[in-house]
DNA sequence: TCAATCATTCGAATATTTTCGAAATAACGA
DNA sequence: TCGTTATTTCGAAAATATTCGAATGATTGA
């Protein structure tokens, strides 16, 4: 694995955006990342099996929602904020705002 | 059937909306609604089954972006669009503006 | 080159979803 | 009450997703 597959701006779908976002193991692993910005695969707190964690990045990644930068033996995942906002205005926003705790 | 279940708005759940409206089939309702407000279930043109159209009316229904309303032997469907802007502020809307075509 | 580290892929079990025909339910009007 | 209309539920098949241990791959540093 050299290369990790991102679809193109143009190429992300909005259906498979929802469904990547509609499980909550991967909502934690967005809110993470919308709180403390690109984080290490290691750096997330969620007491699951490396395979099972590796299998959500990849849907999140694959679905256009994340990035994830190869650096040595490392991954480093980030929001696509920019690339969503463009082509779903506000979509992340709500979505994130959704996750807050409600007052 | 005397009742349908709706969720009430506290209990509307994140990755439950974004799971119902992550297929395509619902997506189309979804925009059939935004489109052209409360409708009967038999007034939707999508070639299914009705034991599949009734189908996805349940989950998006349960998950509470619908209403449906019993009036007769028919049900009126629509979008609980105040009830979702209470809930999370902008996730429709954005979902919405998402199913547009692109200029 | 070896071992350590970090993460992905494989493979198989389990769980969940989707689909749709057939049967059931409910309301209405003749 | 009977037939018609509108829709849901049931049940079972097919498709898809999730989970996780074990094996694999890739990079680094000694």
């Amino acid at each position: 694995m050299r290369k990790l597959y991102h679809p193109q701006v143009d190429e992300i779908n909005l259906s498979t955006v929802l469904y990547a976002l509609s499980d909550e193991i991967r909502l934690q692993i967005i809110k993470s990342l919308a709180d403390h910005g690109e984080q290490a695969c290691n750096q997330f707190d969620i007491p699951l099996p490396n395979s099972t964690l590796s299998h959500h990045y990849k849907v999140l990644r694959e679905s256009g929602v994340t990035h994830t930068r190869i650096e040595g033996t490392q991954r480093f995942v980030s929001l696509r904020y920019d690339d969503l906002n463009v082509r779903f205005p506000g979509l992340l926003q709500a979505v994130l705002q959704g996750l807050e705790p409600r007052a």
